[in-house]
Order: structure tokens, then sequence, then C-alpha cells
DNA sequence: GTGAGGATCTATCGAAAGGTGGACGACCGG
DNA sequence: CCGGTCGTCCACCTTTCGATAGATCCTCAC
């Protein structure tokens, strides 16, 4: 049986013990080191190096998503758990943004926190069913259209077209790109604008975004 | 104890009749009905008005995820957990844009689904831990930007400007809505450009969208 | 008070973008 | 073979955009 070597980082002393006692309990699961505040926690991981990090989001000095940014931009970093007493949009959606790989409430039953844990070590990831349904519908929200039946329409001229505007180019510089003329380039983007449907060449970038045509840069 | 009125949906009659078993074993758990696609299970849901939907997403005719558009369309629509056995992206973002409230693989244990009934009746979600951490990078890859300090450089009209930009509206349509002249919106929007490093109002529109200025319309 | 700095507004001019018409070759069914 | 359709290409002309200079108003420190 493998041990997890197991970070807590809490500013509360009281919290770290408990966390301590809940998580020692267990015979695979270690906790080698414990932090007060987000500094000592990025300081002690990078030391450390535990399997699994369990951090409070609300802590003095540098936060726990400051923390985990930190943690995230660290080779081999370790998988983070957030845990949090406040069910507010902005722990969550930041924590996930800085990359954890679970997220708890701290009314959660000592045993979820437990299973957490190990499903963290074995590479996978866990959000408290309290929060689900948010992470789903601002996700629904966030993720791209289907592909349309108007975006058939596009030759693939007008589709790579498309995709060098959504980017930002000019029809100059699509032109350049393209290796063709910029009235050239200017007929695409009209044809790309009737079929669809829209007006401008923002609508067209923005269109073009909506529906996952052009990959997001890394945060 | 209030009796959790469930329906299955699940084109092998084999896998059917295991979820019956598994959930019908339950004291607090009614399978009121089946289906056998999509088609029916859109029936009889409108019809049955289960509490909760178990539903396979690869089914014959209308597949699960067309069929889950058709049950989040409807009022008092019921909180469908999906069922699949392929781990595809394509399910599980599908899925999830389409509106479900939890998700698992059908590996996963009989208790694991039966807990995941329960969260949803309870309004709760329930996102397999295999997928979880699929499921974040792709939410962190989506999620807006965080306020960049360029942001804050912006005067209030500034913003305003940016915002209309970034829904598409001309610097006329801009004027008109602010009831101001086409000239002055220009000065805006050069200034929003420069304060922004941003060359063309496309960027500035991309920016905005990525930042999360802009409220997407619902899906 | 007064002068500095910022926010808002306006006007002008060269540079892009957008609308339109048409040329050329590829492909397909008659 | 040939007329039709489609994708790609280019040039002309009008509208819109982007950069720049300057005007007005407000606030706040001195």
């Amino acid at each position: 049986m493998v041990t997890i070597r197991v970070l807590v980082a809490d500013d509360q002393e009281a919290a770290r013990e408990a966390l301590r006692l809940i998580l020692d309990g267990e015979p695979d699961i270690d906790v080698i080191a414990t932090a007060a505040d987000g500094a000592e926690a990025v300081r002690q991981a990078l030391w450390r190096r535990p399997d699994v990090v369990v951090m409070d989001l609300r802590m003095p000095g540098m936060d726990g998503i400051a923390a985990i940014d930190r943690l995230a931009a660290a080779d081999s970093a370790p998988r983070v758990l957030a845990l949090t007493t406040f069910d507010l949009d902005e722990y969550l959606f930041g924590a996930l943004r800085a990359g954890v790989a679970g997220f708890l409430l701290k009314d959660s039953d000592p045993d979820v926190l437990v299973t957490a844990v190990r499903e963290l070590h074995q590479g996978r990831g866990l959000i408290d069913p309290q929060v689900t349904s948010r992470l789903i519908s601002r996700f629904a929200a966030l993720a791209p259209r289907p592909a349309t039946p108007e975006l058939d329409l596009l030759t693939p001229r007008e589709h790579h077209v498309l995709r060098l505007l959504a980017r930002g180019l000019s029809n100059g510089e699509i032109a350049a790109a393209c290796t063709i003329e910029e009235g050239t380039v200017k007929t695409h983007v009209n044809r790309i604008l009737t079929k669809l449907g829209l007006r401008t060449r923002v609508h067209a970038a923005i269109y073009a975004h909506e529906h996952g045509l052009v990959a997001r840069d890394a945060p």
C-alpha cells in the first residue's frame, strides 16, 4: 500500500489539527506538514513535495487561490484540494481556474474528505455536490455552441479566413497570410458575413469565438 | 420519507433491468417507468413527471443528449443523470451543455449510482471523479480572465463604450446609444485601444469577451 | 483663486473595411 | 461537348474606422 503524503494549509489552528486528525487516522494517508498561510503553504509544498495539498481558500496574506496559482506554475505540482467554509462563486470559480483538482465545502463529512484525498491521489477529481450544479450551469453558459448548419455553408477558404479574422488580423494581414490580394479577402469576408447572417467583422469574430473556432491561449 | 420517482432510459434491455433492480432495491427510490430510446424517454418524462431521469447517452434514434435538450426546454424539467459506457469529451461536454445535473460512467459502483440519484433529487449534482479533472481543465480554459490592471485604467464611459463595442455595435450605433457624437465615440475607442494595448476594435471585442465583460446569451 | 490633471466631448483626414460586379478555372449532368 | 454551378480571385467605390489635435468642464491640491 502506498501512503499518500498530504500537506494541510489552514490559518486556523483548530481546523488544521482537525484535518490532521481526520487524515492521519487513515492508514494510507500521512500528513507530512502543515501551513498557516498561503506563502508558507507554497514554501512547504516546494520543499516537502506532498502528493496532495488540502488548502483553505480564505487565509491571511497570500490567500489560497494565489497559492494555488503559484503551485500550479511549479513542475511536478501537487494536486490541490480546495476547502472553504463559504460557498461563494468567487471562491469556486477562482479555485477551478487556478487549477485545483478538487473542491469541497467544510461542512462535508470527514469520510468525504478522505475519499477526496484518495481520488486526487489517483489522478481523479472531486467537486462538492452542493456546488456542482452551479459549475455545470456556468460551464454550459461558457461552452462553445455546437456547430450550426450555417457553418457548413462556408467553403474551406472562408473557414480559414474566418479563423484568421477572429484572431484580429486585418484584411491586409489575412491576404499576406494566404498570399492572395486584399480585395479577395474582402470578398471572402463579405461572403462569410452573408452566409452567417452577420453585419460586421466584429460579429464574425465573436461568432467564431463562441463556436470554439479559435483556441484560447493558456491562462 | 419521500420516495424519489425515477425514469430509466437505456436502449439495452439488460442495462435497463439492471438499473431498475439497483434503484428499486432502495426503499426511497421508485422506478416508475423505463424507455428504450430518446423519444420515448421524453414522452414518458412529460407524462409521468419523474423526479430524476437516468439516461444512457448512446441510444438509437434520438440520442440521449438530444433528449436532454428537449427535457430541459420543458417546464418543471426533471433532473437528469447522464450515464455512459464511453468516456468521450463529446458525451461529457455535450451532456453538460444540454443541462444534465449529474454525469456518471457505467463502471461506477451501484451505490454511487444510488447516491447520485439522491443527490440530484436534493437539487445537488454529481460528476464522476474520473472525468472531473477534464471538466475542470476545460472550464479553466473557458473561464473569463480575472480583471487585469489595465481594465482599471478605463473610465466609466470607456467601459460602457467597450461593452457596446464588444456586442458588435458600430461607432454610429454606440453614439446613438449614448447620445453623443460619433467623433466622440471614436476618441473613446481609441483611448480604449491605447490603454489596453490593442490594435483594432476586433481585438477589443475579443478582449471584452474573454474577460467576461459581455454576458452571453442563453443557449 | 488658480493652475494641473483628468474625463468628456467634437472635428478632420488618411487608412481600413464593406458592398458590388465580374473574370477564371474546376466540376458535374445532360 | 456544353451550359450550369461553385469556389476562388481581383478591382472599383462608398462607408466606417482609427489617429490626432483641440475644446470644455470638473475636481482637487496649493
